[in-house]
DNA sequence: AGAATTTATGTAACCTATTACGCAATATTC
DNA sequence: GAATATTGCGTAATAGGTTACATAAATTCT
């Protein structure tokens, strides 16, 4: 009954970012303990930042940030903190006035080389380590990042997912029932956002007898039992087809609800006897932008649709005859 | 001047622990990306806890802390965010009233449930990495903790610098203008402690008459010209010596300053003909106890010396004539 | 058996990073 | 050249842990 002194070791892979933490906290520890015993005042994570400074010359905050890999806010953090220990100043640039300079004092200097015999001690006593376990650890961790480096974890997984998440979404065609879903869902993607002109008023308050009657199509997606995104298909003209009114729920946000409507909808085109699909969307929404991107859509300059709203657009075309 | 991309490789060892805990975080932050994705009311620290509750049955607070690696305060906030989730319970031990049975719920099994497939795939994911990196990662890491499980690297650290830290302390002889050095240092560390008897107010009112005059000694440890530490010899019969009123600055405790004074008393004693070496101390002070033990002191039984205390006293004898 | 110590948990304060957001200066686009 | 976007920095709130300290119960020591 009583659990085994290292779970995490039993966890595997799962418990792997976890145990990578543990460790360094462990090493870390160890190191601010000798900073303490030896008496110098001096914290050890202030120890990057300032052999960047030595070594450089000078720094903005954002190059230390990159260069350290720490945000800007934590560099920020750390130059205050130096910089009240003497150890560091910053000016404005010259060049770039929103920009400071951080740059290495004399007694960082002198702090730096009086740390230089117990840091030698320090990695020598951490190459023992090494040496013992057989494990050549900054090689591996260099390459470690280096494929990460190439593709982040999270992509990779999401990849992976994606047929999995995208089956999870039934889509469904226009009920009655379901017009008050097509209206919220779109109002309060819009309030939120822009306006609700009288052009969306049209469409929201009416869906059946402007897009489905029409000859175009308003399509839901439901994931287990609920209605969390819908998007329509104006046929403008019997070869002209839009996609448009492209709205999904906050809590449902980042898991493909937006791709898999529309590829519905295009489909949907597709069967309707359309060679390209157009939409439009407002220059602010980078991130629907990448998505259609993504889907093979391209942006042309001049839009085909009649202008019914007052706010900018920007045009993309799908064509529906590449394979 | 500009800093390259990757400083902290640069840096090599120095910069080891910041880039586990780098990548630590690295993956954490893919992983949570994924839980969010996924739209599982679930954060991906309270997966450990809740594999062992769901392995193991139940568990302690303090069972869990061990097996998990973190610490007890950690394993209270954990199992009181998933109680308030529903996917944990608590009670009250029968057996020790002290103690706390964590247990996991219906919903908290269901929720491993849903996650395994998503966890599956994580895996896979990071199994990938590793392949590509061609670092076997686990195994590794399992070395490196059992390395450092043997022996942490601070205590690796501190053996190699301990002859440097010795030899930075200057210990001299009794001088009537360090009279105020010899009564402060025991004074502030009395008065923290135990109280200021009657005898002890003699030795530190005369150390020149009570001590040095009397056949022994009274040594001051002296670090970049600053008094930090004092330690008494009093011969009390030609062959009767003890080590007493060792006292050492709060801002110089854990560099040696009581091991080299303690290694000068044995030292003076010896070349005064002494064949061993006595000293009292509280059976509270278990730091002292474990310096003069580490040193060769023994704890006997019954004091030779003449009782002036009012307080406790464990009696510590040093052979001076074994090797 | 009483005193002292250790153990199990809980609480508070802090640490070191993060994300989120805002402002001002600079760069880019139409 | 005006509108828009981007960049550089700063601040606030938050995350996920820590250490330090408090309290009660159990255990150990004389």
């Amino acid at each position: 009954m009583s659990p085994p002194p290292d779970f995490l070791r039993e966890l595997g892979a799962l418990a792997f970012a976890t145990r990578l933490r543990r460790l360094s906290d462990r090493l870390m520890r160890g190191a601010a303990s000798i900073y303490r015993d030896v008496g110098l005042d001096f914290e050890p994570r202030w120890f990057a930042l300032l052999r960047l400074l030595d070594d450089h010359g000078s720094s903005s905050v954002t190059g230390a940030s990159e260069a350290l890999g720490l945000t800007h806010p934590a560099v920020v953090k750390l130059a205050r903190e130096m910089t009240r220990g003497g150890l560091v100043t910053s000016e404005r640039s010259r060049v770039d006035r929103r920009s400071r300079l951080l740059r290495i004092t004399g007694k960082g200097r002198v702090m730096l080389q009086r740390l230089t015999p117990v840091l030698d001690d320090l990695v020598a006593v951490m190459q023992g380590v090494w040496t013992e376990a057989e494990v050549d650890v900054l090689a591996d961790l260099d390459r470690l990042e280096d494929r990460l480096d190439l593709r982040e974890l999270y992509p990779r997984l999401r990849e992976r997912l994606r047929p999995r998440m995208l089956e999870a979404i039934e889509v469904l065609d226009y009920r009655p029932a379901w017009k008050r879903h097509f209206r919220g869902l779109n109002e309060s993607w819009l309030t939120q956002t822009l306006e609700v002109e009288a052009a969306d008023r049209e469409l929201l308050d009416d869906p059946n007898g402007r897009i489905v009657k029409t000859g175009g199509a308003v399509l839901f997606a439901r994931v287990n039992g609920r209605i969390v995104g819908t998007c329509a298909l104006i046929r403008h003209e019997p070869e002209l087809f839009e996609l448009t009114k492209m709205a999904v729920d906050e809590d449902a946000r980042r898991r493909l609800v937006g791709t898999r409507l529309t590829l519905a909808v295009a489909e949907r085109a597709r069967s309707l006897g359309a060679r390209e699909l157009y939409l439009e969307t407002h220059p602010s929404f980078t991130a629907a932008r990448r998505l259609y991107e993504g889907l093979g859509f391209e942006r042309i300059p001049k839009s085909p649709i009649p202008a019914v709203y007052r706010r900018r657009r920007i045009v993309m075309r799908l064509d529906l005859e590449s394979p």
